[in-house]
DNA sequence: ATCCCCCTCTGTATCGATTCAGAACTGTAT
DNA sequence: ATACAGTTCTGAATCGATACAGAGGGGGAT
């Protein structure tokens, strides 16, 4: 058995409370004291304060929760969410503040029950999903919390939110490869619906799409065409199973064989657009004309790759967040933060290849 | 004030040992008791058995810590860092377990507490320098951990460790710039020394370097080298501040103009590999022969990068890590694992152009 | 009818600290 | 000598749950 304040107490000859205070309060008792007790704490073996005891006194953890509504092995394979990470953790660092990750099996049951187990003082979500148990897990538990859920976010809420204007930078960067003069395209988006496989879909409208970020980052692209005339059952909506490159890659390829392939794909992440122009690259469309392709995010690999894209703040984003929760700002408007976004064109888009 | 246990049971009319066992032991009670638990806390809004009481109570916590001997926020941008951490999470999922990541802050008073403070069952630590204090801090506690340091490792104490052989790995794939015929080369480390600043280095012996990782890999390169002749003192030594591109480039750069330039670059790291491509690619070195350039751990943007490197298994490295912390085996020799390396040849290197 | 067992539920001790009002002591001014 | 102010330390209450031995009641076997 590990020795506890109270055996250094007993081995010293003074109070508990005194030996409690020659941890948090040194200036409660004397130098000389101290000292001593800290030197027989040491010779006893203690291992100072636990942690557990301590908070559950105090009240309050020294930690706070991110949770990712998907597998939290997978966050650390996107690049996008590595960049959030990133935020958070500067932010935490600079609060002394602990960050814990809480790891999600796939019943939902267990997942409600990890958030419910998590010895934290609040939450950072970070939500890929259009999941709301996450949120009202937390909120049941009465911890507060910040999301990035564009569709709270857009609700206006009280809810304290950091994002981005997911649907008019879509549209930004549609309008973009429109004016380059495409109207055959098709958009590419993760887990667009949620059982699908990867490959082409028929959906009577966008809204019909789950995942709020997917949602509105197609809806945006919609706008864009439909500005120029092209209908929304003009479009040709591929999904991807998981945001991944290989994924998106399968999704591309089978169009390619098609009567008529798009000029254009526009995906909803950088990642399935470097899976698109993998396939491109690949063999089997060698000497047709080149497709432009669109990615979202601007992460580290879009540069290298010369992929026209949405650069958004990504670290920015999730030390905002962190920040939000860390020290709430009183104005409760100022619990709601979107962030510019910013097109950037590079070699990966260009005008319709004249046949 | 939130209700607490206490309040539900009153409210019900139960005692707190029965409503507890609403929560952990469903078997414990009847079926509708239960139900009628459940709904009365949520109609009075008790949310639920306040982890920190539980963890106090039974003893355990139920979350790993996860300590980088640097900035949290470094770490998440070190691919390397990334990939290890993907596998300790892949982990921690499958056993139910979160990740507390503990943050730094510079004075490693500041630093022990933080370690001290971190309400874990344990800790898988990841070394970037030579610092034994969060090892020490951890003994203190008493607390299990898996470390990846090298120098641990080497010393087969009863330490549980994960990691390569990184001498053995280093010599390789300077045997292999070697056989090209590079005699002239440049050996580049990221803080070769605590408080160089970047660029060319003079050392007496290998064994100043602290750092345990940049000691092994610079003598390991040394050792092939001096199997064909070239001893220390004729190796030329860079140190990278910081293990960053601009810093590798800066210190590579630095190289380019003078009167003997090296054929080779061997790096510690791919990140500081792709600095020294950086540099190489620029204006200051258009003209020049080839200089050929090895990384090491065999990162993503390696392979886009065409760099020669040693591969390591990285995800693997923190599954382990974590595993042998989840689940201790039973025999402490299958505590200490050394993992595979290839050596990974691409377009990086080439023969010693003659001029 | 009696005994025994099982199923439910309760009471109390306990996890390991922090907090805060106040006791004891020391020294200083009146 | 008395009062008063500081400093240093103590005691008891408290944070919110869990564990475990055991009480009480109902039903089946004998």
């Amino acid at each position: 058995m590990k020795p506890t304040l109270q055996a250094v107490a007993d081995a010293v000859g003074v109070s508990r409370s005194t030996v409690s205070n020659a941890y948090a309060r040194p200036d409660q008792l004397s130098a000389a004291l101290r000292q001593r007790i800290l030197d027989t704490a040491k010779a006893i073996g203690y291992p100072g304060p636990n942690p557990t005891a301590r908070s559950l006194r105090r009240g309050f953890v020294g930690a706070i929760g991110v949770l990712f509504t998907s597998q939290l092995s997978y966050a650390f394979t996107d690049p996008f969410a590595v960049r959030f990470l990133a935020g958070v953790s500067a932010a935490a660092e600079r609060h002394g503040t602990s960050l814990l990750l809480v790891p999600l099996s796939e019943s939902s049951a267990d997942a409600r029950t990890a958030v419910e187990n998590a010895a934290v003082d609040g939450f950072c979500v970070y939500c890929v999903g259009d999941e709301t148990w996450a949120l009202d897990a937390i909120r049941d538990r009465g911890l507060p919390f910040v999301t990035t859920a564009s569709r709270l976010g857009a609700a206006g809420r009280d809810i304290r939110y950091v994002g981005i204007d997911e649907r008019a930078a879509a549209r930004g960067i549609a309008a973009h490869v429109a004016a380059l003069g495409h109207r055959r395209v098709a958009l590419l988006g993760d887990t667009v619906l949620p059982d699908a496989p990867s490959g082409p879909l028929r959906l009577p409208t966008v809204d019909v799409v789950p995942r709020p970020t997917t949602h509105d980052r197609l809806a945006g692209f919609a706008d864009a065409f439909a500005e120029v005339g092209v209908a929304w059952p003009d479009l040709t909506v591929l999904t991807a199973r998981g945001n991944s490159r290989p994924a998106a890659a399968a999704a591309v390829a089978g169009l390619l064989d098609r009567p008529d392939p798009p000029t254009a794909v526009l995906a909803c992440s950088d990642v399935l657009a470097l899976g698109a122009l993998d396939a491109l690259a690949g063999p089997q469309h060698a000497g047709h004309p080149p497709i432009s392709v669109t990615g979202f995010d601007d992460i580290a690999e879009a540069a290298a790759a010369g992929l026209t894209t949405v650069r958004q703040p990504a670290e920015e984003r999730g030390r905002l967040a962190a920040e939000l929760l860390l020290d709430p700002p009183a104005d409760p408007d100022a619990g709601h933060i979107l962030l510019p976004t910013e097109l950037v064109v590079r070699t990966s888009t260009g005008p319709v290849p004249r046949s």
